[in-house]
DNA sequence: AAGGTGACAGTTT
DNA sequence: TAAACTGCCACCT
């Protein structure tokens, strides 16, 4: 195996996520085994905006369906604007029927 | 090499 | 009821 590290596994489920849909990063981390490690996604996104091809990082809030990474942006805004792009409403950096747009990879990637 | 960090989440007070 | 603390584990300095 190439250097697949953790962060690689998450940024391959991040790219996952299809368009007009947002996940968490506990979602992301149970996919890959390590549930207790939620941290760890959200630490990985750290690097996401280096990867390539791009990481919709966008699309990856918590579990209250807040923006909580969107000051890792370029812009605080930007990833409000990328949701927006989406047709994915935001209100007071929560996304609105955050639990109808969630995608559950353990749900979606399991069939 | 060792320790500290953190874009979360669950539990407790 | 809401707010605050702890656990967690790979990456970074």
């Amino acid at each position: 195996m190439a250097q697949s590290d953790f962060f690689e596994q998450v940024y391959q489920v991040v790219r996952l996520v299809p368009k007009g849909r947002v996940t968490s990063y506990g979602a992301i981390a149970a996919y890959l085994g390590a549930k207790s490690s939620s941290r760890l996604v959200g630490y990985a996104m750290n690097g996401s905006h280096q990867q390539q091809p791009p990481v919709p990082a966008h699309r990856v809030v918590n579990r209250k369906g807040l923006l909580t990474g969107k000051v890792h942006f370029a812009h605080p805004h930007h990833m409000q604007e990328l949701l927006e792009a989406e047709h994915i409403q935001v209100i007071n950096d929560q996304v609105v029927d955050f639990e109808k747009l969630f995608w559950d990879p353990a749900i979606e990637l399991a069939l």
